[in-house]
RNA sequence: CGGGGUGUAGCGCAGCCCGGUUAGCGCGCGUCGUUCGGGACGACGAGGUCGGGAGUUCAAAUCUCCCCACCCCGACCA
């Protein structure tokens, strides 16, 4: 357990901001739903986006930029979108502020816009207007166009990475010829996500379809990935939508097909956000704090020395900075940290910060030419000679990192439960928590019952799954599909 | 928007009932010294419109009224 950091057991709520305060994640903004993120959690969403960007490049995207400012209008042009968002839009109505005769700094009322605009709560109001302009044939496309932006979706409750006003993330919007190709893109999209989780943030995730109500405002189709937290509820780390040609109708976007026959484009739209951050804080943290997965940890190797006066530092410095540098050759983020601390104090500090490897340097280590490695997966402590830690350090990140994965995917595994009666159900729900796997009958009824009964939602329906030899876990009538069922947050 | 609560140093709080010295404590912060293999210790020090306004009073952090802000719990969401 650590310092000012509330167990897990506890109340994992609080276990959660205290971790994201103390290890420098992020604040609070001033207003009230934002989040200033702080350079330590700035630098996880970097080295979360550069393999995302990169998988993203190398399937034949590229990156835009679109306006945070949409007109108002555009929202009304597809019904299902605009009744998605319509409660949660930014508006801008003034143009300026002004000093009234008090002093006090007040909206001009004369700059009130003619049209408000809104700020974009996602982009593909005006992603379509634009695509109508720039799509006349079928040589025009595919369109397969992402952006990296912030957003605002306004929020009652808000917690720091996973709901707040504004927050980070990346928009694919892509255009196709074909129902057959736009669902081939979806799918791509969804697999690049999985990709991401599990081996980039080691956090094992489902993959399935969202149901009727969760599903995306305006979608036909989306497609998700979901992944347990250590409070064994739900988080939907990312999603994938075929929007069929619902935005193409509503913003007039044809082309002419190789028959110069007019059609309308077929749509995907995908994301993932800042709230990944929260997902990897959330699948590995234990009381000590965060455990961070090797391959987007902002530091992979804290070096604390362990020295009595400032002989002691230059000894620790000469022994052991021929192999930081050797080790930052071959790619090694490496902190050594010289803050005139404790030695006990850096252990925990590191800990809470989630680095996967300590390196112990001190004068017992210097005298037998070996080196103290702890680490933060396991707490396991390893005495290595000074001559193998350039070999050996990049395998043990190696194996933290699969190790966090292996650790989650057994976890997950353990908390996932098949059942076929509602009262099991409901006390495993009640008790246990976690996820379960049913069979429901497809019925939108029953998906609302459950909810009120238990405040538990279909996170993702298992497509993939054969439901014909199971019940509705509620109605018991024979089950059209194979759900995961889980309280979300 | 309905119900509950809190505003006092950077953070966490005490003091308020029952008005009365110079408003206090812990953490943090600064300087110096001793420390350093699992959250060190000592000395000295800096830091306050007591949320805001009005009122009662010889006297208000403390009593009265108004306002403001934020937090927690219930209907939405990546």
């Amino acid at each position: 357990m650590s310092k000012g950091i509330t167990p897990q057991s506890q109340n994992y709520a609080s276990w959660y901001t205290d971790v994201v305060k103390q290890a420098g994640l992020a604040d609070y903004g001033p207003v009230k739903g934002t989040m200033v993120i702080r350079p330590y959690g700035f630098i996880l969403w970097e080295n979360i986006k550069e393999p995302l960007d990169r998988m993203i490049k190398e399937t034949g995207h590229v990156n835009a930029y679109f306006p945070l400012l949409i007109p108002k209008s555009f929202f009304s042009k597809e019904a299902e979108h605009i009744k998605g968002f319509a409660k949660e839009c930014a508006v801008v109505t003034h143009t300026r502020l002004k000093i009234d005769d008090e002093g006090e700094i007040i909206v001009d009322p004369e700059s009130k816009l003619e049209e408000e605009v809104i700020i974009r709560p996602t982009s593909e109001t005006v992603i379509w207007s634009m695509y109508k302009k720039w799509i006349q044939s079928y040589r025009d496309l595919p369109v397969l166009i992402n952006q990296w932006v912030n957003i605002v979706r306004w929020e009652m409750r808000t917690r720091l990475f996973l709901r707040t006003s504004e927050f980070l993330w990346q928009e694919g919007h892509t255009a196709h010829a074909t129902a057959e190709e736009a669902e081939e893109e979806t799918l791509k999209i969804l697999g690049l996500y999985k990709k991401l989780a599990e081996e980039f943030l080691a956090i094992p995730v489902l993959t399935g379809l969202k149901s009727e109500s969760e599903k995306f405002a305006g979608a036909e189709q989306t497609y998700c990935i979901e992944a347990m937290m250590r409070d064994k509820r739900a988080l939907q780390a990312g999603t994938s939508h075929n929007l069929g040609q619902n935005f193409s109708r509503a913003f007039n976007v044809t082309f002419q097909n190789r028959d110069n026959q007019e059609e309308l484009v077929f749509a995907t739209s995908w994301g993932v956000s800042t709230r990944l951050v929260g997902a990897v804080i959330m699948a590995h943290g234990d009381d000590k704090g965060l455990r961070l997965p090797p391959k987007i940890a902002p530091y992979q190797v804290v070096m604390v020395p362990i020295s009595r006066d400032e002989s002691g530092c230059l000894k620790v410095r000469k022994f052991i900075s021929p192999v930081l540098d050797e080790m930052r050759a071959k790619g090694v983020r490496i902190y050594e940290d010289w803050s005139d601390n404790t030695p006990g104090f850096k252990f925990n500090e590191w800990e809470m910060k989630g680095v996967p490897l300590r390196l112990e340097v001190g004068p017992r280590d210097i005298e037998g030419g070996k080196a103290v490695l702890v680490r933060r997966d396991t707490g396991e402590k390893i005495i290595l000679e000074k001559n193998v830690l350039t070999e050996q350090i990049p395998l043990l990140l190696e194996e933290i990192q699969k190790g966090l994965f292996d650790q989650a995917l057994a976890f997950r595994q353990k908390n996932t439960h098949t059942v076929s009666s509602y009262s099991n159900f409901k006390d495993i729900i009640e008790n246990k928590g976690g996820f379960i796997r049913c069979g429901w009958d497809g019925t939108q009824k029953t998906e609302m019952k459950i909810k009120e009964d238990t405040k538990a939602t279909i996170r993702c329906i298992l497509y993939k799954e054969d439901p014909s030899e199971m019940r509705c876990v509620y109605s018991g009538n024979s089950a059209k599909h194979v759900v995961i069922y889980g309280k979300a947050y």
